[in-house]
DNA sequence: CCGGTCAATTGGATCGATCAAATTGTAGAC
DNA sequence: GTCTACAATTTGATCGATCCAATTGACCGG
């Protein structure tokens, strides 16, 4: 095994300077076209490939994202994160970019990590997946001028459309209102909604989308809307209880909108085969027992992410700076999964 | 925001040379504890952090290693690749790694990964996870003397001995083993095996596995049970449609192991509440339902495969030549989780 | 008091690429 | 024919760390 081939080696082959090699692969424009070919048949001769450190030494650039593996993900949606991992990993991979990872038991150790990423040129840039209100963590990066996209809108108000803060997130409220459409399709007028107490937030996105569908459309006022709903954790057995609490109580329950694929199986369980579900995330689970679900675009969202990230494209991660105004966030439209009716539900 | 420290402020606060902050950070013996403190001092009141790239380049290690996201993991045992690329990635923090992502079409397109990043010293070496007969992967790695490890043992016969393919797996016929126990110590004597139709791998042990417990404690013959097994992809629908077939064709079944949860929750929706079930991977899907299975102990996968492919610890990634002889492969015991009887059966 | 040994530290060279400035070549204007 | 403008290419310096050989200093035996 001899060493690896150097820009040198390269010049040597094709008859010019090392620094005309590094033209031909960074700024092809700027060499003779016949000069180019000369060199690029060098570089497949010798099957060079550039020395990554040795380039990121000297730009001061990794072209390398991180991004941080989430312990909590390890719920019935954990698969989502895979998903977007690999999603991501691949556009990255097109634009000449390399995914990295790390973990953090906490915001705050994640800004040590941050620095740790950075400082030791690493990374350029993260890409965070689950923000929450006056994240610290958005505010360290914006504050130490780190580029970063975060998956999922910041929710609080006025992170909303600060310009140094890029996100891409997936328009749940349309996914839902698409779910809920469909369920109303189906002959359903007291169509529930299932979903998260949390406020502020992506669970009352949902539940918008289905507020919107049911004003539209169920002929239904307020008030029965508001008896129509029911909250609980992201858990199966919780979802059954507070959907079996719900029809309890003699509400009319036709059909039932789901925040997430755990709170449709757990009302699933709980209303059996006469009644429709929607879940949310199209997660396996989902597929295996013949759930209609919304899938989030993760291809798109990946893609949306690395544009916001790279800016014009022409400089690498670049953060919001480069951006134009009107691209600093992307809202994709989820899709809804039609499925047949469970196996669990005709069981029942 | 000013330059990022280096080497050479750190010496000129602590009064030495740039060379002694070096070994500080690399050969702490073979500097004079007086020294190293004043260095220490130095290196917390500047914020300094070596920059990885520069480094990286001088010793030609990257300290990085590189597992591929594979596209098929998203059955419903996806989530396990998640889990484990948590913990290999937490463990590899522990010892100063990183782990970088990389995506690929297929076995040739992966080995191309392979030589692209490591002649970029992006990583020194490779996780791989979804091992096969005969695998071109890991022959394409012995023979460029690229350090690797496989979660997985290699299931042609003369490679599972090859010194050089380092190897951790979990041994499925003791967990599915185990499995079989617990149901046989339910009172059941008729514990079908469910499994997967292919040969020489996985499936195979698993099915090991039930057989032993089957043959020393169900008093059954031979006969019986083979009569006792079920194939079928890894598939809900597919798997219902065996277990039934099973039945159907008069064989008593008093409860099932399964190969996976899939076909776990496949087996569960055909028999019902009365008859046990356990299945494999101890999935999200699982836990949401209910249903006993056997978990795969991926922390200490990850463990053993840093281990195994760090070697003593003492000079980084180097593969299989490094390890002593006794060190090349790690086999870990997986554990039954043992859950109450699922909400599904219950409905049934 | 000298030479030898060993621990501790230092300065020069280097890894492989790119940046910045200098150089060469080529064509067009006057 | 000279001079300018610009395109194409080359050379010198540099990124931040570590390797390696050289140096310093302390201690010991003779």
């Amino acid at each position: 095994m001899s060493q690896l081939p150097t820009v040198l080696d390269v010049g040597r082959v094709a008859g010019v300077s090392r620094q005309t090699v590094s033209n031909v692969l960074n700024s092809p424009q700027i060499v003779k076209p016949e000069t180019r070919e000369k060199v690029e048949a060098a570089i497949a001769q010798l099957g060079y490939r550039p020395h990554a450190s040795a380039r990121r030494l000297r730009t001061r650039k990794s072209s390398t994202l991180g991004i941080r593996l989430d312990p909590m993900t390890n719920g019935i949606s954990g698969s989502l994160l895979d998903r977007f991992l690999h999603a991501l990993t691949e556009q990255a991979d097109r634009r000449g970019l390399r995914v990295m990872l790390f973990t953090a038991t906490g915001p705050e150790d994640e800004i040590r990590q941050f620095a740790r990423l950075r400082d030791g040129a690493d990374v350029d840039g993260f890409v965070l997946t689950a923000t929450f209100v006056n994240d610290p963590r958005t505010e360290w990066l914006i504050e130490n001028n780190v580029p970063f996209v975060t998956f999922g809108r910041p929710w609080g108000i006025d992170d909303m459309n600060d310009p140094r803060h890029l996100w891409v997130d997936v328009d749940g409220r349309s996914g839902v209102r698409d779910a809920t459409d469909h369920l109303l399709d189906g002959g359903a007028s007291h169509v529930a909604f299932l979903g998260w107490p949390t406020k502020f937030s992506t669970g009352d996105d949902r539940r918008r989308g289905w507020r919107d569908a049911m004003e539209a459309r169920s002929g239904l006022d307020p008030t029965q809307l508001d008896a129509l709903q029911a909250d609980s954790e992201d858990d199966v057995a919780a979802a059954s209880q507070a959907i079996r609490a719900l029809i309890d109580s003699g509400v009319r329950v036709d059909a039932v909108a789901c925040a997430s694929d755990s709170l449709a199986l757990g009302a699933l369980l709980v209303v059996g085969a006469e009644v429709p579900v929607v879940g949310y995330d199209n997660t396996p689970v989902a597929g295996a027992i013949g759930l209609s679900s919304v899938e989030q675009p993760l291809d798109e969202v990946a893609v949306g992410a690395l544009d916001l990230l790279l800016g014009d494209g022409s400089h690498g991660i670049v953060g919001w700076e480069s951006s134009s105004p009107e691209q600093r966030h992307r809202l994709v439209t989820p899709r809804l999964v039609v499925r047949e009716r469970s196996p669990i539900g005709r069981l029942a």
